[in-house]
DNA sequence: ACCTGAACACCGTTCAAGT
DNA sequence: ACCTGAACACCGTTCAAGT
């Protein structure tokens, strides 16, 4: 049917009226399609059919609009229902694994996690979390300060490290397939370097492009997880 | 003078030639004076005298020009001459001391290093004598791979962490004077928390914002050193 | 209070044209 | 081979004007 004379044409979606929440997870569904670099005001206004202006009231900025993207996805990790202290050291590992399978399953979101100080309640909630476990481990309040940051970085990090390479993927293609693809090519590349300049990469080529994931994140854990625990006052 | 007539006006600089490396220092220059987000193909090209379109004749793309720029800083780094097997775990520290300092004066450029996998040949010259130092003190080839990674996430996220900051600081304010402003604001937020929610977070405001810097790296350069040997083969 | 269109001052990259 | 101007298809943010 055709719009009636005199009548306003509609809108092809009727209007939901704009909010935070909305925004929000709008910006988190282009950032699931297609990485954070694609979540941009006018982007997330086009998907909500209006202007990048209209945004504006409701959060006060791109950086901002980032934080609580990474905030909303961080409600998805499961924290344990209460903390064990017999086991402190493999609950630490557990919300630090659960970190990074929520973060990589969100693109590159992580790059924001690494630029900014915690703040929403997610976040801290992990925080407190991770603080009462130490405490249960009798880790003095000065390391266990140092170590929160410690832990965080290493997750953010390796995140971020996989999602770059993934996140340039073309649309359409495996990344994984990319992923595999890519390393390939800087082993070649590294095999093919003068051996008198740099003995150990040539010859440790292969270690070195190891297919990575998984077992690079549980050594730098294992590491850091032993190492804080080496600071306990008492057993 | 003015231009006589029929001569065309000269340019204010007189033209030297582009070249890859002229157009790396500039973009440095830039990075160092306002950050890694200022250093755009407009604006290096605008440094130059010139338009944005001239640079692709010498560098692929901006994310290449960011890479050579990389490499380019990492140059500062002064590697120890040889390397001493007895003193391998100090040697270890000091080069990811060295290499920290360099990117942390470079303002935000360590993101460029967590961003991309290193193929630069001073990038290459650090990682080299890294698995020269592990090498030398016994450690299998596979660890060494891992331990590479993992070092090399603890510089990068560590100097970021700390850039961040310091790359908001509006130009013209003291950045260290801002960044302590910053830490105190967040301190006064932490403590504002709900205790029932957040016992440890509110108890331990205190040491969550401590001047950070130097002593958190040094923790976790510690933790992964101190783990790094563990699986030393021979002493 | 919320939303909008238009504008401002920017981006990276391509390409045909010049030297 | 190198350089250029102009164009294309984008950015974040502000602001006066509307409802």
């Amino acid at each position: 049917m055709p719009t009636p004379p005199g009548r306003r044409p509609r809108r092809t979606e009727p209007r939901r009226a704009l909010s935070q929440g909305l925004i929000v997870r709008t910006a988190v569904a282009v950032l699931d399609a297609e990485g954070l670099d694609a979540v941009t005001m006018r982007r997330v206004a086009q998907e909500l059919g209006t202007g990048p202006a209209s945004l504006y009231a409701h959060v006060g900025s791109k950086d901002e609009l980032y934080e609580l993207m990474l905030d909303h996805v961080l409600g998805e990790v499961e924290l344990p229902a209460r903390v064990e202290p017999e086991r402190w050291q493999e609950q630490m590992k557990e919300v630090s694994r659960a970190s990074r399978a929520v973060l990589s399953a969100h693109r590159d979101i992580a790059r924001v996690s690494l630029a900014s100080l915690p703040t929403g309640p997610n976040t801290l909630a992990i925080g407190e979390f991770r603080l009462a476990l130490m405490r249960a481990g009798g880790i003095p309040p000065r390391v266990a300060a140092l170590a929160i940051d410690t832990l965080g970085m290493l997750v953010d990090a390796d995140v971020i490290e996989d999602s770059i390479i993934l996140a340039k993927t073309p649309p359409g293609e495996d990344p994984w397939r990319a992923f595999r693809e890519h390393i390939a090519e800087i082993r070649r590349y590294l095999e093919a370097l003068p051996p008198d300049r740099f003995p150990n990469i040539v010859g440790m080529a292969e270690e070195l492009t190891a297919e990575g994931g998984d077992g690079r994140f549980e050594f730098g854990l294992d590491i850091l997880v032993r190492g804080i625990a080496s600071y306990a006052e008492d057993g």
